[in-house]
DNA sequence: CGACAAGTGCTTGTATACAAGTCCTGCCCG
DNA sequence: CGGGCAGGACTTGTATACAAGCACTTGTCG
């Protein structure tokens, strides 16, 4: 996440675009490796260049795109080796957090994830308002141990592993699967367990983990060989 | 860290200034809260202000420039919240690295670490010498457990950190103390007392921030006290 | 027929001009 | 003397023009 950099009540065409198009990434509504075209994107949206520039620069700062002098922008392929940096990163800090729950939890915190846990059962589920749901439920909890803004900070590195969790996510709808074990985490949290808590939040996240490994074996070409590799620019491109 | 976004061999200036810049903040050359005025900034490095722009912008983008439209852009002042989540990031992920460590230590990493110690107890240790050496130090752990890139997205997130970090180097020189703490850590790595490296871990990040806190009562003008508050353009500017 | 080379169209990088907003200064008027 | 308002000097935001480089296409020559 941008941190907020610039803060300001009036909206830039640059921020605004910069939200738009991260989004898309994350979304994989850009898929990976997608090309970028500055100039595409400025007259489809009908802006100059100035401001999409800006925004893909921003947007190459979090490691969502890449951005290759004088040949091309593309969406970055899953970096496998960020996906493992960032799922370290994620266990290491919601383990600390779940050592670091207060006596007294937060009520409020409390119900909404209940409220949260009893929507993820759902029937009709999108796999979008799962994902939703999902990252609010991590959220919460790292709320509950007073590092709510920490999750912003992992959540600016979780790129790559977001994407790669949409993946697994659209292949085979495991979604029930992983209601269980938030349950499991919840209930464990709520009786004060913090041993089975994070026996369960490791279990939990590395269940999501091999998920992605398994898509990897599925889905290569999403993901970066050599991430140092240029991208061929698409010479007969299929393309839309 | 900018995560090498463009990562060609050819260096555009934007880059350049990015990592000019980027040092300059870190190592307090650029105080916080000092003003960057591109077209100043443009003038004196013999560029236009299309690079000096862009590179304002990756700065922004990891946290350690704020724009103000039509106002003006800042270093940023060291955000306590942001050094507190820094903080904790950084514990959960040495925490965890120092349990993930294998049982046969890289003997390369580990002479190397073991010459670093050496070093830390020289005589005549410079500043920024003996930050660079800590900053080795952890490195060279997580480079044991085999987590070396989950470093650089740390290293990211750690900007807050590390300026106020060297504020508190800066004040009285506490280094002695901290190489201390460091070889204590090591000893207990070396003899696979992992309980014992965690408890000695965590007991020199914390204080490392402690200091910081002492630092804050002393020079509160470097520190930010509402994050959304607008600096207020140098009026009369003693400023250089 | 094959290989090489100029050409063409794309890409991003940089420079520059202008637009729009903010803040301070100083004049003018009550 | 004090208040208000206009102007100017600065800021960043956006648009546009041109420069430089890469990749493929195509024509030409051996």
């Amino acid at each position: 996440m941008g941190r907020m950099a610039d803060s300001n009540r009036r909206t830039t065409s640059r921020r605004a675009l910069y939200n738009r198009l991260r989004r898309m990434v994350l979304t994989l509504e850009l898929p990976p490796g997608a090309a970028l075209s500055e100039n595409e994107l400025a007259a489809s949206l009908g802006v100059s260049r100035t401001p999409v520039r800006e925004s893909l620069i921003m947007l190459a700062q979090d490691g969502l795109v890449q951005i290759f002098p004088k040949i091309g922008s593309f969406v970055s392929r899953v970096d496998p080796a960020q996906v493992a940096d960032a799922q370290f990163l994620r266990e290491a800090v919601e383990l600390a957090a779940l050592e670091d729950l207060p006596a007294e939890l937060d009520p409020g915190v409390v119900a909404e994830l209940r409220d949260n846990l009893e929507h993820q059962r759902g029937p009709e589920l999108d796999l979008e308002e799962f994902f939703t749901l999902d990252e609010a439920f991590h959220q919460g909890l790292l709320r509950l141990s007073g590092h709510a803004n920490a999750w912003t900070t992992v959540a600016a590195a979780k790129g790559h592993l977001d994407r790669a969790r949409r993946l697994g996510l659209h292949e085979h709808a495991s979604s029930a699967a992983f209601a269980d074990q938030h349950t499991q985490i919840f209930e464990a949290v709520l009786s004060g367990d913090t041993d089975g808590a994070r026996t369960a939040m490791r279990t939990h996240l590395r269940a999501v983990f091999s998920d992605i490994e398994r898509i990897r074996a599925h889905s290569p070409q999403l993901f970066a060989s050599d991430p140092g590799a240029v991208p061929v620019r698409r010479s007969v491109a299929v393309w839309e």
